[in-house]
DNA sequence: CTAAGCGCCTGCATGC
DNA sequence: TGCATGCAGGCGCTTA
């Protein structure tokens, strides 16, 4: 499920939940994530502690408490977060879950388990999970010179490029397509021949893409919240993803659908230079 | 340094 | 009905 405007929904929908909360139990699941789950140190840095703060950085979830500990949460494929009451029954598949003082629990649930449970303690400044990260999309930081820069003289097609964290962050599969179709250029392209003005539009393209995106999950946070985790209904705006062989909604040509990277790729061969 | 490929997992749709 | 195959929205590691 989970891209930037997915995550940012979730940490939207937890903040006002979550914040002020103290932390009363902690309890994890026997099975392994992508990552190794660091259970003595989380138990030690969260026990007790008062939730001050939820934030997004990329695709990860930022649970920040008074002692200045943070759980760093990745959601992977099929990752989901909900709340959920002490006494109902964990599902198939919960991995963690965080009792609080009212009667409720955080739980994450991840069927594939490629997401991952980080902590980074009080008294660290390692933040190396953050380190090689680009700028966030929606902030000021991202620019078409820092793009052009990163870009240059690389033969790297522009979905793939959009595609790398270490470029910008938490653009995934599917609004690296859509991204590419809203500014009418080819995922092919090569990177280094993009010019400053294509990447201004590009820039422009992908705050439009994803705060759409943002805003038709916002309105289903209440769903979110109760039982089944399925934000977002922007898959119903989605111009090209999941869409082969369908007229473009632009010029009416069909939408083509290959493979670059490993992933399924969609786009408008008419529309797209 | 760049760029591509693989593996980690489960579940679902499809075709025989 | 059963079984094999392919595919899924992420990302870190290895290889060239």
């Amino acid at each position: 499920m989970p891209e930037l405007p997915e995550v940012e929904v979730v940490c939207q929908g937890l903040r006002p939940i979550l914040t002020g909360r103290t932390i009363k139990k902690i309890a994890f699941s026997i099975y392994p994530l992508r990552l190794p789950v660091p259970k003595h140190e989380i138990k030690k840095w969260l026990q007790d502690q008062q939730i001050s703060n939820i934030q997004r950085r990329a695709k990860y979830i930022i649970i920040s408490t008074h002692n200045q500990a943070k759980l760093i949460i990745h959601l992977g494929m099929t990752g989901k977060l909900g709340i959920f009451p002490t006494a109902s029954h964990l599902a198939r598949h919960d991995h963690l879950h965080l009792q609080l003082d009212n009667e409720t629990e955080l739980r994450f649930n991840d069927t594939r388990r490629f997401g991952s449970v980080q902590i980074i303690s009080p008294t660290s400044t390692d933040e190396h999970i953050f380190a090689a990260l680009g700028p966030e999309p929606l902030q000021d930081k991202l620019t078409p010179e820092y793009l052009q820069k990163r870009a240059s003289k690389r033969k790297q097609p522009l979905k793939n490029f959009l595609l790398d964290s270490r470029m910008v962050a938490g653009i995934g599969n599917i609004y690296a397509n859509e991204i590419a179709f809203a500014s009418k250029i080819s995922p092919q392209r090569p990177v280094g021949e993009i010019t400053l003005s294509e990447w201004r539009n590009i820039i422009t393209q992908t705050r439009d893409v994803l705060k759409r995106a943002i805003d038709a999950g916002g309105s289903t946070i209440a769903d979110f919240i109760g039982a089944n985790g399925q934000p977002g209904y922007f898959q119903l705006q989605l111009k090209v993803y999941g869409r082969p062989e369908q007229p473009c909604q632009i010029c009416g040509s069909k939408i083509k659908k290959i493979v670059m990277a490993g992933r399924a790729t969609f786009w408008c061969a008419m529309c797209q230079k």
